[in-house]
Order: C-alpha cells, then sequence, then structure tokens
DNA sequence: ATATTTTTTTAGCTTTGTCTAAATTTTAAT
DNA sequence: ATTAAAATTTAGACAAAGCTAAAAAAATAT
C-alpha cells in the first residue's frame, strides 16, 4: 500500500497517541497534527476507506494491524535518518528532528535497506527510541530513568528526555553523551542529588532534575 | 525564495531545455515533464509571478538569474544525493536517479552543506555530471567522447551516456567503471575499434558503438 | 431529567496542481 | 493572401488537504 506525505504523518501521529491513550479521540489528534478536528474527521474518513483504523463517527479510533505495520514503517524510516543525520552528518540531537521529518516520507525500499546496513543495522536512534525492524519488531531494552538506578550500579545513557540547549549545555559539561557508562556512587536524601561516576572521570554531582530527565540502559 | 516540489521540477526541467535550445517552448516542456501544455502554461504564470523567468504569451521562455540560480540549487542537491547513493549506499548508477529526484526537494541549507562536506566536496556525480557549488558555479573538465581520445593518450572514464543493462554489462567485462583510467593504444580504420589498455590490464579491443558512448577527461 | 458545555461532524469554501475541451494565436502551405 | 495545421492559452472541472462556521451528538452539571 501506498501513502500520501499527510496520511504517513496522521498515521504515525495516531500511533503515538494510542501507545499513550489506547483509544485516540479528534480534538487530541487535532493538537498534535496542529490542524483542526475538522480536517482530522476528513482524514479519518480516508483513512477508513484505505482499511487503515477502526473508526465510527463520535466513538474514537484507533489503527488496526495494517495500519500500526505502515506506522512503524515510516517510524523505522524516520528513525534510521535521525541515526543518519547524527551519526554520519554530525548534527547535534536536537537539530535532527526535523529534517528526519521530511525525509521519512520517501518511498524506496532499497534505499532504507541499504542504509540501515550503512548505518550497521543500529537498534536505537539518537534520541534512545528504539528502531523498528523491516518487520515492525520493535528492540526492548531495559531503560531507566537515572534518578531511579539503584547505587553501584553501572549503567549506560541511552537517552536525554528534555532535549533544550540548557539541557545540553549541562551534559557537555559533565561531558556525558550517549552511550557513555556510568555508576551512581551516592543518593542524597535531602534535595534528591546524585553522586555519580561518569566514564572514568572524578565522581560529581548531579541534580534530581537533571537525573529525572537522562535514561540509562543496562545489559540483561 | 522558497518553492514547491513542483515548482523546483518545472524549474530544473526548463534550465536543462533552455541549455540545449535557448528559448523554450511549452510543447517541449510539457513532453519532458509528461504532463500537459494547458498544465505548464499555469505553472509558468506562477514562476512569471515569483520573478524566475521571461515569458509572454505564445512567445517562448527562459529563465532569468533568479530562475538560474533556482535551477542549480536543485541540481546541486540532486547530484549531491546521486553521489550520496552510488558512492555510499553503493546503488547502481542507473538506480540513482529517480531516488535523487525525491531526495532534491528536501529544503534544508546546513543538511546539504553538511552532505557535501561529509561527501568530500565532490565535483562530478556518478554519472559525471558536474555537481555545481554553493554559489551555483559548476565546474568544468576536459571531458571528450573516447572514440575521439588521440592514439597514446591516457585518459580517465567519467562518464557514460548509454546506461542500459546492456552497457553496463559489457563495461563490467572490460572492468570499466568511472575513474579508470585507459589508455589508447590504436585506431582501426576499419570499423573505428580501438585497442585501448584499461588500468594494468592487458590491452583490449572495443567497438566505436562502445567508444563513443564512453565520455573520459584529463587533467590541464 | 433537562440544560449546558464540549466534542465531533457536516457543509461549503480555498489553494495547488492537474486535466479536458474549446478558443486563440502563430506558423506553414498552397 | 488565404487557408490549414500546429502550438498555446483560456475556461471550467477535479482531487487532495486544509479552513470556518454551523449543526449534531455525547458528556457533564445542575
Amino acid at each position: 500500500m501506498n501513502f500520501t506525505t499527510s496520511e504517513e504523518n496522521y498515521i504515525k501521529c495516531i500511533y503515538h497517541l494510542q501507545q499513550e491513550t489506547g483509544l485516540v479521540n479528534t480534538n487530541a489528534l487535532a493538537g498534535e497534527m496542529r490542524t483542526r478536528p475538522a480536517s482530522v474527521t476528513d482524514m479519518l474518513k480516508k483513512l477508513k476507506a484505505k482499511k487503515l483504523l477502526q473508526y465510527e463517527r463520535y466513538k474514537g479510533f484507533t489503527l488496526n494491524e495494517a495500519g500500526k505495520k505502515a506506522a512503524l514503517g515510516v517510524i523505522r524510516k524516520h528513525r534510521l535518518w535521525e541515526y543518519f543525520l547524527a551519526e554520519v552528518l554530525k548534527f547535534d540531537w536536537d537539530k535532527v528532528h526535523p529534517i528526519a521529518e521530511e525525509l521519512e516520507h520517501i518511498s524506496n525500499d532499497e534505499l532504507i535497506q541499504r542504509l540501515d546496513k550503512f548505518l550497521g543495522n543500529p537498534s536505537f536512534d539518537p534520541h534512545g527510541d528504539p528502531i523498528p525492524d523491516k518487520n515492525g519488531k520493535i528492540p526492548v531494552r531495559n531503560q531507566l530513568v537515572l534518578s531511579d538506578v539503584p547505587v553501584k550500579k553501572t549503567v549506560t545513557v541511552s537517552a536525554v528526555s528534555n532535549q533544550t540547549v540548557q539541557m545540553l549545555e549541562m551534559l557537555k559539561h559533565y561531558q556525558i553523551a550517549l552511550g557513555t557508562p556510568l555508576q551512581v556512587l551516592q543518593k542524597f536524601a535531602f534535595d534528591g542529588s546524585l553522586e555519580i561516576k561518569v566514564a572514568k572521570q572524578a565522581p560529581c554531582i548531579i541534580s534530581e532534575q537533571v537525573a529525572k530527565n537522562v535514561f540509562v540502559h543496562y545489559e540483561l
């Protein structure tokens, strides 16, 4: 099945919303898509006609299996391009998203297959989000928030949820990047701050606020 | 100035046509764009309104300076992506064009600047066509057809005009690729065939028909 | 249980890029 | 110099994707 750019954007957006809320409603989708509820209704009819979602008027909607598969295809393309932009072209993490939004709509299976191979079949994009494989299978990772990591445990940075310039500036100062190994040495109950060892550097202290925005993972 | 995908396609196409014919006419453009003359007229009005071409009804048209600059921008993107697809993702030459047709419309200056740098600021694409620089300057190359190369001269393969599967098969057999050094040893007047030395291999003979489709260049 | 508010849909309009068919202009031919 | 042919443009439609304003349905509150 072939989709327009607009259809792909809706499908992807519905997918993300239904991950959170199950049934998706018109207003929420309109908000997320930065469009009007009336436009959403129009598109829902098209997507229903293409048998990508279960939808009855006034009742909310969800992607069916075909819809989810289509969504994962788009997400796969998006995240592979993000990986390419960050790792190959050396863009900052916070710049890759809008460009990947455009690249993701280029439809050529061999292109994606070759890009994937060239990048070394990555499992996670530069934001730490999983890259579905060609069959739509999503890799899993034992991911948790740094503030929840038990003392002494060694983990690896896998994602950062707050990607403001301010946050990136802090992380740069601490020399924390994706893939950086960390060990939690001590937790201070007073303000929730953590003493951590970043890679092989001297221990340092980070605030709870920062720790809550850093995602880490561990093997097995 | 910002252009739609369709505008960019027209601009690029007009540019190529006016390289050959000077003044471009509606039917020729419609043929090249695989659309109808009426559609061309519609677009010409839009492009004229955007001050990209000189056009008066029934009189033919040409891109003005702004139009040429826009065209060269699209051509630059197209050829950089072709280079990427062939050299980095290892696509065959004859597969890259349609994909580059899609990629060329992604508009992000930093993307193109970084792609260019990553590729090593190439001057020619995998078809041997020059890649305009960011200012629209087109590199030149002392290019000629292999059949016109004087005896004993050493040259480098820069392009192949006939890119059918049959031709590529022949070239593969002779181990001739872009960048391959060649020396013309002898020309046979009887049928115009050439004895050439390909790289460091033993001399071989190619037909005039093949030689007429292989472009080569030399330094200085 | 009814009234009010919120959500969703419908109806009708806009823009972009395309089309067909008809009209017009230019070019070529007798 | 007309007439025939070819090229070009206009006029009017259509599909995609969006919008506004109004209607309809569902949810909520009294």
